[in-house]
DNA sequence: CAAGCTATTGCAAAGGATTGTTGCAAAGGA
DNA sequence: TCCTTTGCAACAATCCTTTGCAATAGCTTG
């Protein structure tokens, strides 16, 4: 009798620990129905406490986590947010922008804080039209931040009209229907021109491309201050990624190095890059040239010498955009902010 | 008769463009079943051309596209690689170091050519020691790229023995199980520490903390060059991240300033910031001091004076993961790579 | 003209979890 | 004692695609 025991538990108990792939294993194990060991997972008050447990401890002992694929699916939510920044093919940029990163780093901050996954997207606009659609149409994620507008103001408009979860880092246009959060570009952009010609530079340059709407209004800034004065600014465009902008940046620099005597940069990193050609050139900074950085990202302190620059608040406006976000997804209509800049006074002004 | 059109008709021509949100409601409007419609949409050669270019037009007018979630549990692949950076607690890190967005900005390079979705973790291993099992496990993706070992040797390779599309960047130990893709660390430290040397410095400092096994084996290579010789080397240990490496560094450099000849910093960061420490303590270098960096961002070249440092090739590794992880999840063991470091020369050594 | 192919398409079963509804007991109240 | 609440679980219907297999139709061939 005791020879052949029933085939069921043969085959069930053959290892003491068959593995648990799915919640109707874990059910099983557990002598529960499906709807049980999902509730008494998800914390749900709903079923007895002590079953709870029981099943709870028997999913930790057997490393069992549900599906989150299958759960997204069922439950229509995913955790998960995505972040696209666009990027412009023609120069074969990367990601590697430091101001970006830095923003992103502190999203994915206060996304995992808010228990949401990042989804990282880097889209070339002028490959596929639809890089916006794609990834909020996916239903891959719960809503979208899109980093920089570039000169994609439109797409992102016509997106926002029927995919209200989705906020953008940059500027503000009146009656634009997608919420932004970004600096005051055209003031910050006065503002440091401002600086220059109080500290007596007289013949400005602007360094950067002025392609995206961001750097646009940043340079139009400069030139609103410099309107009614005596002095005169010139544009220099020049790529925001490193490895392009270093050569263009000291061809160009070299060339009108004797005329110049003050610097408004589009990023630290233009900054930094003129602090240390005007360097080779034996100009002094900021006896002869005074510059003014833009970001205040955190080497602006440890160039030498040390970087004067306007601030954007990015560890707030990471926080503003997901406070946004969150709000939009729950179905509020959020308003864009635009954030003071400050300056900050280090040693590359006089 | 023809007073009452059929009801299902009424209803389902209410409007003339009605939403097109499943691929039911696709092949309902294709006249064909969702099988088909499905077919249609992935360019199956098993749907007549004509057929499936009708389907793919229909769906472009609506602006349909399948949900990728259902497809997602279905077809059981996710597209998506999740990406880990291990932070310390203590120390508050969060990810924004730059060669980590550096390594990160590749890496989505890499991944969105091949098709992939990149999915950022934060994750804190001293808040939760696993971590890495719940993004391994949660089957939202297809394979996991861990950046950066930290002090999680041990959890990384008990998670490999059962998950195999996972590649991490860092070190290699002899008969471990993951597959790791780093530079020789120890070679690296060697390299510097003997530039150092040549050039003439014999009280040597290493600027870094020690407690994630990259750094500490560069240091170690940096104690292995000394060794033998009559220089010898002390290690200031301070954070990565810079806004608290920042005034722990300067604090520490001022307090050994007059002793040390030479500096072999953890990372450019690091150097960058010595090198402004130095400039304000009227240090000349590479004239009293020496500094070697390490990593060779591209921000190394437009410090003043330019950085010497050790090149690890970031683009490359990032490709050499990538490939090692498409390895792992076609079902193939890839090796590890260890690869070499370059001393790039430029003048802050003498 | 029947039989056999081939090219298409339809059918229906997964895939794994969530959740509204229903059912059953035990407990409490009249 | 009977009826109403409560508390706990089970049931079954989704969520939306993908995909193996069956079925059909149209052609070719003997």
């Amino acid at each position: 009798m005791d020879a052949a025991p029933p085939l069921r538990t043969g085959l069930s108990q053959s290892r003491n620990v068959l593995k648990v792939r799915t919640l109707a294993d874990l059910a099983r194990l557990a002598g529960v129905s499906t709807g049980t060991a999902s509730r008494a997972l998800s914390e749900s008050p709903l079923v007895n406490a002590r079953t709870r447990e029981r099943i709870r401890t028997l999913a930790r002992d057997h490393g069992f986590q549900p599906n989150r694929i299958a759960s997204n699916l069922r439950s229509r939510r995913t955790g998960t947010i995505g972040v696209v920044i666009p990027l412009r093919h023609e120069r074969r940029q990367h990601i590697s922008d430091p101001f970006f990163m830095t923003l992103l780093g502190y999203l994915a901050d206060e996304l995992t804080e808010s228990g949401y996954n990042l989804m990282l997207s880097r889209a070339v606009p002028d490959d596929a039209p639809d890089w916006l659609d794609r990834i909020a149409g996916s239903g891959m994620v719960d809503g979208v931040i899109v980093i920089g507008q570039s000169d994609q103001f439109e797409t992102i408009e016509r997106v926002a009209k029927d995919y209200p979860p989705l906020v953008v880092w940059g500027s503000s246009r009146p009656g634009q229907v997608h919420c932004a959060v970004g600096t005051d570009n055209g003031t910050a952009g006065r503002m440091a021109a401002e600086r220059l010609l109080a500290g007596g530079s007289t013949r400005l340059a602007f360094l950067g491309e002025t392609t995206g709407m961001e750097i646009a209004d940043r340079f139009a800034g400069v030139r609103d201050a410099v309107e009614h004065t005596e002095a005169s600014c010139l544009h220099l465009p020049c790529p925001m990624s490193l490895d392009l902008m270093a050569e263009e940046l000291e061809t160009r620099l070299i060339e009108h190095a004797g005329w110049i005597d003050g610097i408004v940069a589009a990023s630290d990193l233009i900054a930094m890059s003129a602090l240390k050609v005007l360097d080779s050139l034996g100009k002094n900074v900021p006896g002869d040239v005074q510059i003014i950085g833009f970001d205040d990202l955190q080497f602006a302190a440890q160039t030498v010498p040390p970087l004067t620059t306007i601030r954007q608040d990015i560890a707030g406006s990471a926080r503003a955009i997901i406070t946004r976000l969150k709000a939009a997804i729950g179905g509020n209509s959020p308003d864009s902010l635009i954030t003071n800049p400050v300056l900050i006074e280090r040693e590359t002004t006089r």
